[in-house]
DNA sequence: ACGATTCCCGATTAAATTAGTCAAGAATAA
DNA sequence: TTATTCTTGACTAATTTAATCGGGAATCGT
């Protein structure tokens, strides 16, 4: 099955947003790094993302992307829709003459619409080396601050 | 959610093509016709499906094209698959140093092919008006042999 | 064997989408 | 204020999708 590499690099972007701690910013060019893109063409998959509401943008220093919404109610269909507009819709049964292999079409549209709604990046986060590797993060972070905050500590003596 | 016209008028083919009576052959023109697209490009698209062995062309009068398999052994993702070649596979766990996001992006990817390769052409035909349908057609042709007997009858008299 | 039908094959072109590049501007933290 | 970072728009290149054309090969009915 092959998923345009456009749809691949937004979902890359919001799974890497998702798993910031404390949903901190990435830069465009932290996302960058992590997929080889070009950073413009992601700015412009990330305008739609924002457009759709699905990211924010923090403008400044230490600015950069983040999640603009809960993570169960992002889906990869939502993730998909924003990426690539220009979505169809099923016609009105009224427009007499439609064919019996359009109807079927259209369930079938429908029941891959359905699914890709029913994942959400919460599901795809809620995986044990996933969790293992945010927990270490998390860890991670902690000991920083408080190194931090022992470093204010020695400046201030 | 968007899917590439090249998948929809491949899988609407299948479709028309399962739907036939005892797998009598459907000609290009009797394809195009359904859909609105040029008999050329429908027709690259089923070299593909051929190519795949998922139908076969039967030249000559009377030819056209047949589903090639069990109706119940094609499933979405083979007719897929058949016209977007070009698929990528998951890279060796064993090539270091590839990111977790990866894996996610890989372990979502396998779901969605799993679940496309879950719906077989015959699922899609087990719907009730679809049946009826093809109840429908059936005893039209039941009705149109008897009739063709009774002509030859008429002729040898 | 002939003629009509229909798939088969290759090359070519046009249109649409995806991908990449560039440059100037606006917001913001330090 | 200055460095950082997103924002915006326009433009180009590459790739994929869609369409077109012409001749060839198999097959059916007569």
């Amino acid at each position: 099955m092959k998923i345009s590499s456009k749809a691949r690099y937004a979902i890359q972007s919001m799974l890497q947003l998702a798993m910031q701690v404390d949903n901190k910013p990435l830069t465009l060019a932290d996302l960058t790094q992590q997929q080889n893109i070009s950073s413009s063409y992601l700015e412009q998959l990330l305008a739609s993302l924002r457009e759709s509401k699905l990211v924010m943008g923090v403008r400044g220093p230490g600015g950069g992307y983040r999640i603009a919404a809960d993570l169960a109610d992002i889906s990869i269909a939502d993730i998909l829709m924003a990426v690539h507009e220009r979505h169809l819709t099923r016609p009105k049964k009224s427009s007499y003459g439609i064919s019996i292999y359009n109807d079927m079409w259209w369930d079938l549209s429908e029941s891959i619409q359905n699914f890709l709604s029913d994942i959400s990046l919460a599901d795809l986060m809620d995986r044990e080396d996933v969790q293992t590797y945010l927990h270490q993060q998390r860890l991670f972070k902690d000991m920083t601050s408080v190194a931090s905050q022992a470093e204010k500590q020695r400046k201030r003596a």
